[in-house]
DNA sequence: GAATAACCGACTAAATTAGTAGGAATTCCA
DNA sequence: TGGAATTCCTACTAATTTAGTCGGTTATTC
């Protein structure tokens, strides 16, 4: 159970645009040679928080990226799943169905109990913390 | 970040043997059954927690796998780690050294600080949860 | 000695993650 | 008007991890 590089890139740009104050648009180049990533990477990043309604965009010389609401609002959970996907599904056998499943719910053997309530105690920490935060 | 199914059949699989009682081995030809997981990965698995300590095994007719210690002083932790390694590793730029390195420590960038915490949370809970919980 | 079990190491296949390549569209500014 | 800087888009590749498979060997019991 692990963060992929894409969540923990993905935070720490936005905390750089938590940072910047939301005056002005941040570019990606600046990001990039700041954190060392990958600018590539990035607008790939980037374009998957935009469709997530993160951020906005503008083209252009001065264009770059800004956040879409103030960074008291923006919890971490919203950025690590929009780039993620859903946290943590696992695997589980449906004996009815016999054949295997991901599942967060619908069955309820130990694993499948436990598993799920670790996720969603760290699904809520990660929602009560803000962007602001850090 | 989420779990692996090596983590669930392995923890499924010592559910059956914390219930099995101890009293007489489990093969896995049966747990392969019980559990629709294929018995050859089984064996994969089962040899990475005898590594750890977590079961040991007795080979012939009658042999098969059985816990080490008693259920409840066998921590959830331990075999999830067993089994997919140190839990939660996640990326980090450090500046110092200009590589990108591994890090739950070491540097103090708000997403290290962030998401070591909830690691260590995850952590301490499943270290807190014992096998005969299930 | 046959059946049943763990054990072992190498191989493969699938999925995910991480990153690259090459360009098109937009905007700004001189 | 044209060039520079930016986002945007799609497809490709490379690396890593995960999830197995294959073909046997060794030990134990009956």
């Amino acid at each position: 159970m692990k963060f992929s590089t894409k969540a923990t890139y993905g935070l720490r740009a936005m905390i750089r645009l938590a940072k910047s104050g939301g005056k002005e648009s941040v570019s990606l180049s600046s990001i990039a040679k700041a954190e060392n990533i990958s600018q590539k990477y990035l607008e790939r990043l980037f374009s998957e928080l935009k469709k997530a309604e993160l951020v906005k965009s503008e083209k252009g010389v001065s264009g770059g990226y800004r956040l879409l609401k103030d960074p008291s609002e923006i919890n971490i959970l919203d950025i690590i799943n929009a780039l993620e996907g859903k946290i943590s599904p696992f695997h589980c056998y449906n004996k009815d169905k016999d054949e295997k499943v991901y599942c967060n719910v619908g069955c309820n053997c130990g694993v499948t109990l436990v598993l799920g309530k670790i996720q969603q105690s760290v699904a809520m920490a990660l929602r009560d913390m803000k962007l602001n935060q850090l």
